[in-house]
DNA sequence: TGATTAGATAGTAATAATTACTGTATGAGA
DNA sequence: TCTCATACAGTAATTATTACTATCTAATCA
């Protein structure tokens, strides 16, 4: 969990606290949060700090290729520090999102060859598997 | 192209003059159009339909499993006639959105296998590659 | 075929997510 | 320390989606 500060520096931003704070708060979770999430997570340490600031600073950081943004759900964004390309399994009864990394599709592979069939320079790639978990199956 | 309005009242939804335009228009492009876009179109022969009607046709199409609502792109939800599990490559350039049904990776496999390793009761699969086209590339 | 009724349509309003804007504050380099 | 580009907080505007209501119509049955 070091070097936070020299990735966001690597990228030409600023290292500001709130910023390390939003940054941290994704990294240290698993659980693919909205934007709301992480600004709840993020006030306990700054109580000031503006919903507005954790919205456009996790845009900046998916822009400059930091984190992930996922399509994942109906409508609302979520986040995901974890940039390699792995699976995301939705349920969609209690909408926790997990992550499946070392599942039969190497998702590399599967860009590869894609991308040698079609000509597309491929840049992302997103496998959504939405269902029931096993936990509410019960 | 026949049978649509029998899908429909398989359905227990009611066969009505603009229910069945917005979903012709949707069977007959392969363009994943977005609601607006369906609007447009739909307006051509009923001029008076409001977007309103056309958007919660498409949700009721889609709760019914008539059609498919993707997630590419941004924000704006895009529709697929096509139910079948299939590959979406966006072109992140022109917007289009391109289908890949004969892929190496067949989704059926994916899902079923991911299944038997999760416990997950998979209902949906989406895979979705982002990128630059073959045209747009030139 | 005509009356009945559940559900569809058109129109508008409300909610929610995202983006844009502005004055102030602050990190980074000279 | 000084300067400047950029971040922050706050608010406003835009866009997508959902909810609501009064009419209207497709489907069912007498």
């Amino acid at each position: 969990m070091r070097g936070l500060a020299e990735r966001l520096r690597e990228r030409g931003l600023k290292v500001t606290p709130q910023r390390m704070a939003i940054y941290r708060t994704l990294c240290e979770t698993t659980a693919h949060p909205t934007a709301e999430t992480i600004w709840e997570k993020v006030k306990e340490e700054f109580p000031a700090i503006s919903f507005n600031t954790v919205y456009t600073t996790l845009g900046i950081l998916e822009r400059t290729g930091l984190i992930q943004r996922l399509h994942v759900g109906e409508n609302v964004a979520h986040y995901d520090a974890d940039i390699s390309p792995h699976v995301h399994l939705c349920c969609e009864r209690c909408g926790r999102v997990r992550d499946l990394h070392k599942a039969e599709v190497d998702l590399k592979d599967v860009a590869d060859s894609i991308r040698a069939r079609t000509g597309y320079a491929i840049s992302k790639i997103e496998l959504n598997l939405y269902g029931i978990c096993p936990e509410c199956l019960q």
